[in-house]
DNA sequence: CATGAATGAGCCTTCATTCAT
DNA sequence: TATGAATGAAGGCTCATTCAT
């Protein structure tokens, strides 16, 4: 599994081939056919395994600090550095779910990577310390979108997150969700 | 070329077939290779021809304010429309670029495209309005990683762009990136 | 025609394409159906054409001397110049004759090429001059070949044809074939 | 291999199909490209097969006798012989090597076929028994293009090698080369 | 006489998948 | 559990040929 998702981070999801993931792992071709039904299968186990260890790697991970602006501020850095160590995870994940491997139920899965994350907000509101009056989802478009980009930019060479660049980001973030 | 991005925006990259692609258009696939040299040729073009209009686009119709924080909700509200108007052809962009197709030039086609938005925000530091101890690029992966989510966020269905939530969002933003 | 025999030449007759021969005369493809009837067509009227042109180049310019030595001299000399002259026309023909193309009939057309040389040896038999127990084909098999792969050797560069080489070749078949 | 050498024997290097390859060794096309990476591979291999083969039955067979006009008439029979048992093998050979398939590289392989076959020559001209005036690859011509015809020409129908007819045609070698 | 556009047949090739062992 | 060999289905592409003008 950790070699078709190297494979799509280096080929694309198009580039993903069963003879070429078999040789990789130095089994034969017909040997994977054991442990994966097909190829669809093969993806599809990528999928789940990917995102569920995510989750896991959320459920238990996600920072905790009695006061919830350092508690946020530790999320934002949990997530961009997730986002960086996992990148090719990332990268499997969003290219599979514009594929038409993608089924409906497949979506749910991924709502549950970030659930503590809402939560983390959840709480922020109710001390009223964040915005009260928004939704949710839009505290966390701007979270979730937010670092997405950095991470994208510093792959691209546009940025670096150093310490410094992390705590300007995180200064915005932090005056758009305040109350 | 309109029937490609339609394609890869139903079945993905992988799910263009030029036999498709030319029975769509009511041609002989042998037809198509009149127009494109071969697949590879078809889907670049499609990208530089999308890419270029849009960047065509922005280059044409970024509003223009005389106040900056009016002249910025203009290019939120500006952004959202065309990711949402144009969500197919976004769509073909992303899989495009993590596709074995995109080669390193293809790239700064790309930069193209937001290059007036980085203007409007620099004319805001300029004007002592927006934050000026921050780099232009936070400012733009905020804008840029934000909306890109809430489109997503009402493509699935979790939230509605309507007026008052669009008001929301851009508060948030605005709270942001304002001195 | 010339063109046709060019890119056999060039690109033997594989690389023959109405297209490219087309493209070459400066004339669309269709046009190009207007002079001949198809591929084959074309091919085959080259190879009439090219074989007829030969064989009056043979009729008209076989050399005639009275002394029987000097004649056949004359015709050594004549056959490698034209082997060499007209190389790219008898590559076609070899090649030709090997195809598929090739019906039974075509052949006759090409006994016809070298009926003067045997009229010439005929000669040389009757004046008791040349060995006159061998069959005419055999002293024409020993011209034929012997000045081909002249010519060949000349092409690959593994011999010049000058003076002195073709003297002493001429020296060797007349001992061949002389009584 | 043999199947491809006796398709380009009965219908040109145009006529081979991978297809049809397959089809006659009984095998699925697809399975044809596990042992050649592509057609021009299966060309390429079976020249150089081909070829090597040749070179090989040349090593080994070439006669030998103390007298050097027998070991010359041995060496014309046996390539008379070769010529005829392997016409297929020469016919493929032939047009691969005017085929855009060929390479610079293939031709060397050519050269060692009759390797053997000169220094036969040589050893008459050291003997003093074969014209030593001239070059050995004039020599080597006659033998080649006249055996060539030879063979050309029964395969033609247009005579018989039998034992009287190439005692004929070696004679006249014979009065070609010897001193 | 000339053409650009169009086409269908067919070939090469790939690749997911299976079969015999 | 493991494999090498084999395959069928399908896609990309070429090219001779034709059609409408």
């Amino acid at each position: 599994m950790n070699v078709t998702i190297d494979i799509v981070h280096t080929k694309g999801l198009i580039g993903v081939k069963m003879c070429e993931v078999a040789k990789r792992v130095k089994i034969s071709p017909s040997n994977l056919y054991i442990y994966f039904k097909n190829k669809e299968d093969l993806l599809r186990s990528v999928f789940f395994d990917t995102t569920k260890k995510i989750v896991k790697h959320f459920d238990e991970s996600i920072p905790n600090h009695p006061i919830c602006k350092k508690r946020i501020e530790g999320v934002f850095h949990f997530i961009i550095q997730t986002k960086v160590n996992r990148s090719k995870e990332f990268s499997f994940i969003r290219q599979f779910v514009q594929s038409p491997y993608l089924e409906k139920k497949d979506m749910q899965q991924m709502d549950l990577i970030l659930k503590n994350v809402f939560d983390v907000f959840r709480d922020g509101q109710k001390e009223m310390i964040l915005k009260d009056d928004v939704e949710i989802e839009l505290i966390f478009a701007l979270m979730e979108g937010t670092t997405s980009k950095l991470v994208e930019f510093q792959n691209k060479g546009k940025i670096t997150l150093d310490k410094i660049t992390l705590d300007k980001s995180f200064r915005m973030i932090w005056d758009a969700i305040r109350q």
